[in-house]
DNA sequence: CCGTAGCGCTACTAAAACAATAGCAATGGG
DNA sequence: CCCATTGCTATTGTTTTAGTAGCGCTACGG
């Protein structure tokens, strides 16, 4: 699947405007999974048990539109994430702590102190 | 497709942590696309529209995990954010601005003053 | 050398999600 | 009553994802 380019359409409609060729790029499953856990630099197969075991054949799907999209590269230590990368990964930080709240308020999950443990340090082991 | 709750597998695999279930959930077609069009209240076929055209078995669908997960509600003027899904918006309209930055620099696409406007009015029209 | 272990990754099949189109029941004017 | 609009379902066909097996490569230790 090639990697949504703005100015074009994508993937079956909308405007290929920037912000959903994001959209159809993170809608992609575990994208977004992705780049939580390459907080650290991983190798494909840590990867792969990072992300709870995912098949090679879509993480390897992944890691490509994600390389081409200048979001990961691949370094002397695994993957890893680009500069661009990590910007977009501080962005979406955040979500952690708000999935905490929202888990805990709608399912009444509850683990004591993991907001802070979010906020503090950016935990991804949520 | 149920909604991914914590503390149970998530579609195929994962821990199931609140993180996942929400990278789940906003893993799927369009859910990134809805949260960001439904800044301001839409009918359904408005949705529709803004969102390019989708088709309203997967638009209905969508709709549905977002209203489970207490983050979309139907209200008088059509659907809409709940309080929670006017939080988890807020934290994703930062990707607007990175998105033109990415597009830009990635693919040559320019548009003065797309970053301020996004900054300063959380422009959709990007 | 040879076996073993780890790595990145491809191939293949089956299941699930999604796209596209048509159209129905309900509501609310004119 | 007629017509337009809305929310949505049904159906069919395509695309994406899951699950599993295993290949080629490199780097050991014996």
């Amino acid at each position: 699947m090639a990697i949504p380019r703005p100015g074009e359409k994508v993937r079956g409609s909308l405007s290929g405007s920037p912000i959903n060729a994001l959209f159809d790029l993170l809608g992609r499953r575990w994208a977004l999974g992705i780049l939580w856990q390459l907080d650290t630099p991983s190798t494909f197969r840590g990867l792969q048990a990072l992300c709870g075991g995912v098949s090679p054949s879509i993480l390897n799907a992944r890691l490509k539109d994600l390389r081409e999209a200048d979001i990961v590269e691949r370094s002397s230590v695994g993957y890893a994430l680009t500069a661009r990368g990590r910007e977009l990964r501080a962005l979406i930080v955040p979500l952690g702590a708000w999935s905490a709240d929202w888990s805990a308020d709608l399912f009444g999950v509850e683990r004591p102190g993991m907001r802070d443990r979010v906020a503090a340090e950016g935990a991804t082991d949520l």
